[in-house]
DNA sequence: AGCTGGAGCC
C-alpha cells in the first residue's frame, strides 16, 4: 500500500539524505496522486473499478476514505454502483465514529442501484443496531422492484438477532421463503439459527439446523451453545457427540458449557479427552477449565491448572483471559494471597480481572481492600466498570456492614457510571440493610424495586430475618421465595430454624409438614478437607464411618473441653429440631466441619492452614467454635461456605461475626 | 463479482 504523505518514508531516511526530502516528497506525492486518481483516458471503465476498488481495500481511516470519494467523483466513475457500494461497505466498517448521513449520501448519490448497493447501506444500519433504518431500506427495494440477495437476508437478520424482533426476523424470514431461490443455505441458515438462539426460541432454530442441507462447525457450535446456555445439557451433548468434526472452539463450548451448569467434573473429563485429540487449545479453552477447577474449589487442581496455563505460553503476564480467570480460581480456592500475587504480575488488565480481584476480596472479608481496588480502578479512564464490578463492590460493604458507603455506591451506579442496578444489585442491598438490621427498609426497597426480585433478593431478606429474629417478615419473604423455587430446600430450613429460635414449634412442625409434602428432604451438610497429597476428605453431618473416626472423636472432645474452660457455650438455637439439650448437644457435635476440622488437626502439620469446604451455610454454633478453636489449637482455619469464606485467627473471624 | 456466521474470565 502507498502511503500518504510519505509518513513512514520519512521515518525511514537517513540524515545524510535529508536534503534529498523536498524533492522525495513533491516525487511521492504527485506518485501517489498518479495512483489515486488515473487519468481516466489512460484506463477502461473496468480497469477503473478494480483501480479503486483496490484502493478502498486498503483504506482503514476516515480521512483517507473522504479522500478516495473526492478522487472517485473526479475521476467520473461515481455511477459505479460497484466502487459505491464498497466505499459504503468501508465507512460503516470503520471502528470510528462516522456521521450516520455519510453512507446514506452516498448511496443517494449513485444512478443506479443494485442490490448490492442497497445490502451495503443494510448492512451498515444493521451493524449500529438501527433496525428501523434497516426495514425502511428493505422496503424501499422491494418498491423499487429490486430483488434481494442472500446476503439482503443475512445483515436483516443478523439486525433482528440483535435487537431481539422476532416478529420482523419471522416475517423476513418467511418473505425469503416465498421469494424463493433461497433456501436456508450454510450462510443463511447460520444467521437465521443465530437469529432464533438470541430470540430465545430454540425450537425454530433446531428447525433450521434440520432444514439445512450442509451443515459446518458453525452451525453445530451455535445450536450446541444455544442449548447448554438453556440449561438442556443432554441436547447439549447429544450434538457434540454426533458433530462430524470438532475443532478446539466447539471442545471449548462444551466445556465451558458443562461449567456453566455446575458440572465442572465432567468439564475437566473432557477436558482430558481434548487434550488426547490433538485440536490444541487456547486461552478461552483455560478460562473454561479454570473455571471448572474454581467450581470444584480445590487447591490440588488450582495447582494443576496453573502448570499447564504455563506449559502452553499462557500465564498471567501475556494473557489477560488466563489472569482473570485465575484470579477468580485461587479466591474461590480460599487462597486470596495467591489471587493478589496474580492480579500484580499481570502486565494488562481490563474490567474483569478487577472485577474478579474485587469480589475476590469481598468473599474473604477484606471490605477495605475491595474498595481501595474500586478507587483504583477508577483512576484507570480506560476501564469502566460493569454490572459486576458493583456486585463485588456492594458485596464488600455488606460484608463489611458499610452501610452508608453501600448506599452511596448504589445510588452512584446507575447516574455516574450508567449501569442500572438489576436484581443483584438489590440483593446485595437487601443483604446489607438486613445485617444492619433495617429489615422493614429492606422490604420497603423490594417492594419499589423497578425489576422482579428473585429468589436472591428475597433469600438475602429471610437470611437477615434468621439473624435478627424476625419471623414476621420472614413469613413474608419465605411465601415469596416458596413461590419461586419450590424446590429450594434450604428455605424451608431457613423458615423452620427462624421458627424454632423463637420457640415457635407448632410453625416449625407446619414447614416440616409443608416439605414433606412436597417431597423435599434436607440436604445433608457436608464438608471436605484436601490433605496435604490432595486427596480430597468427606464428612457428612453425624458421620461416623471415616476409618479415623475414634481419633476424631478423642480430638473433639479434648477440643470440647478446653473451649468450656475458655467460657464456650453450645448454641443450642442453632438446632432446627425440637429435641432434649442433650440431643441438640450431640447433634452439634456430629456436625460435618467440626468432623472435618478435628481431622484436620492431626492429619495436618502443625503450622498449615487449615481448609474447609462446606456444601451449607456455617452455622452459628460451628462459627463460634471455630473461633474458639483457632485460639486454642494456635491454627489458622478457612472454611468455604455456600456463601463465603470465613478466615478464623487467633479467636476472631474475618467476617466480624457478621454473615 | 461484491458479502456473511460460532467459544470466554467476574
Amino acid at each position: 500500500m502507498v502511503t500518504l504523505f510519505c509518513r513512514r518514508g520519512f521515518h525511514s531516511l537517513r540524515a545524510s539524505s535529508l536534503k534529498y526530502i523536498p524533492w522525495q516528497l513533491s516525487q511521492n506525492l504527485s506518485e501517489e496522486r498518479g495512483r489515486l486518481l488515473p487519468t481516466c483516458s489512460s484506463l477502461s471503465f473496468q480497469e477503473l473499478e478494480s483501480h479503486f476498488v483496490s484502493l478502498l481495500n486498503d483504506s482503514t481511516t476516515l480521512p483517507r476514505l473522504r479522500q478516495l470519494h473526492g478522487c472517485i467523483y473526479r475521476s467520473g466513475i461515481h455511477h459505479s454502483c460497484f466502487v459505491l457500494t464498497k466505499l459504503i461497505r468501508c465507512l460503516t466498517s470503520l471502528d470510528v465514529p462516522v456521521e450516520p448521513s455519510y453512507p446514506k449520501l452516498i448511496f443517494l448519490q449513485a444512478q443506479r442501484r443494485n442490490p448490492f448497493l442497497y445490502t451495503a447501506l443494510i448492512r451498515g444500519y444493521s451493524l449500529r443496531g438501527n433496525l428501523g433504518d434497516c426495514v425502511r431500506l428493505y422496503g424501499d427495494m422491494r418498491r423499487d422492484g429490486i430483488s434481494p440477495v442472500t446476503f439482503t437476508f443475512t445483515a436483516m437478520f443478523k439486525a433482528c438477532g440483535e435487537q431481539l424482533d422476532l416478529r420482523l426476523g419471522t416475517q423476513v424470514h418467511c418473505q425469503m421463503v416465498l421469494i424463493g431461490g433461497f433456501g436456508p443455505d450454510l450462510y443463511v441458515g447460520n444467521t437465521l439459527i443465530s437469529m432464533y438462539v438470541s430470540c430465545g426460541v430454540l425450537g425454530c432454530a433446531r428447525k433450521v439446523f434440520d432444514q439445512m442441507p450442509d451443515r459446518d462447525l458453525i452451525s453445530w457450535t451455535t445450536l450446541l451453545v444455544a442449548y447448554s446456555k438453556s440449561g438442556d445439557m443432554g441436547s447439549a451433548g447429544y450434538l457434540f457427540n454426533r458433530m462430524p468434526e470438532k475443532d478446539k472452539i466447539a471442545w471449548t463450548a462444551m466445556i465451558t458449557g458443562l461449567v456453566q451448569n455446575s458440572r465442572p467434573g465432567e468439564a475437566l473429563k473432557l477436558f482430558d479427552r481434548m487434550l488426547a485429540s490433538h485440536v490444541g487449545l487456547d486461552e478461552y479453552t483455560l478460562a473454561g477449565v479454570i473455571s471448572a477447577c474454581a467450581q470444584l474449589g480445590a487447591s490440588k487442581y488450582a495447582k494443576w491448572v496453573s502448570d499447564i496455563a504455563e506449559d502452553s505460553n499462557l500465564s498471567p503476564i501475556n494473557s489477560v483471559v488466563v489472569g482473570s480467570a485465575l484470579i477468580d480460581m485461587y479466591s474461590k480456592c480460599g487462597q486470596v494471597d495467591e489471587a493478589y500475587k496474580t492480579f500484580h504480575a499481570m502486565k494488562e488488565r481490563n474490567v474483569y480481572t478487577y472485577s474478579s480481584m474485587i469480589v475476590g476480596f469481598a468473599i474473604h472479608g477484606q471490605p477495605r481492600a475491595a474498595i481501595n481496588l474500586f478507587n483504583e480502578m477508577l483512576k484507570n479512564r480506560s476501564i469502566r466498570p460493569n454490572d459486576v464490578t458493583f456486585v463485588g463492590v456492594l458485596t464488600a460493604c455488606s460484608h463489611g456492614g458499610m452501610l452508608d458507603q453501600g448506599r452511596d455506591i448504589f445510588s452512584m451506579m446507575e447516574k455516574v457510571y450508567g449501569v442500572p442496578p438489576n436484581a443483584d444489585h438489590y440483593a446485595c442491598m437487601i443483604d446489607l440493610l438486613g445485617r444492619a438490621g433495617k429489615l422493614r427498609e429492606a422490604l420497603e426497597l423490594i417492594e419499589k424495586m423497578p425489576v422482579e426480585p428473585h429468589g436472591g433478593v428475597w433469600g438475602a431478606l429471610l437470611g437477615a430475618c434468621k439473624v435478627h429474629e424476625d419471623p414476621d417478615i420472614a413469613e413474608i419473604a419465605a411465601s415469596h421465595l416458596f413461590a419461586i423455587e419450590p424446590d429450594g430446600i434450604g428455605n424451608y430450613i431457613l423458615l423452620s430454624n427462624i421458627y424454632a429460635s423463637s420457640g415457635r414449634w407448632e410453625d416449625v412442625l407446619r414447614v416440616r409438614k409443608l416439605m414433606r409434602g412436597r417431597k423435599l428432604r434436607k440436604n445433608p451438610g457436608c464438608s471436605w478437607f484436601e490433605a496435604k497429597k490432595g486427596e480430597i476428605h468427606e464428612f457428612f453431618a453425624g458421620d461416623t464411618k471415616h476409618p479415623q473416626y475414634n481419633e476424631i472423636k478423642r480430638i473433639l472432645e479434648k477440643l470440647v473441653e478446653r473451649l468450656e474452660g475458655d467460657g464456650y457455650e453450645p448454641i443450642l438455637s442453632s438446632v432446627a429440631y425440637d429435641v432434649s439439650d442433650e440431643d441438640k448437644r450431640r447433634i452439634l457435635m456430629g456436625h460435618s466441619e467440626k468432623l472435618a476440622l478435628a481431622f484436620g488437626i492431626f492429619s495436618s502439620s502443625s503450622g498449615s492452614v487449615i481448609r474447609i469446604m462446606k456444601n451449607l451455610r456455617i452455622c452459628e454454633d460451628c462459627h463460634s467454635f471455630m473461633c474458639g478453636a483457632s485460639r486454642v489449637a494456635e491454627r489458622d482455619i478457612v472454611v468455604r461456605d455456600n456463601m463465603r469464606f470465613h478466615h478464623f485467627r487467633d479467636g476472631v473471624c474475618s467476617c466480624g461475626n457478621f454473615w
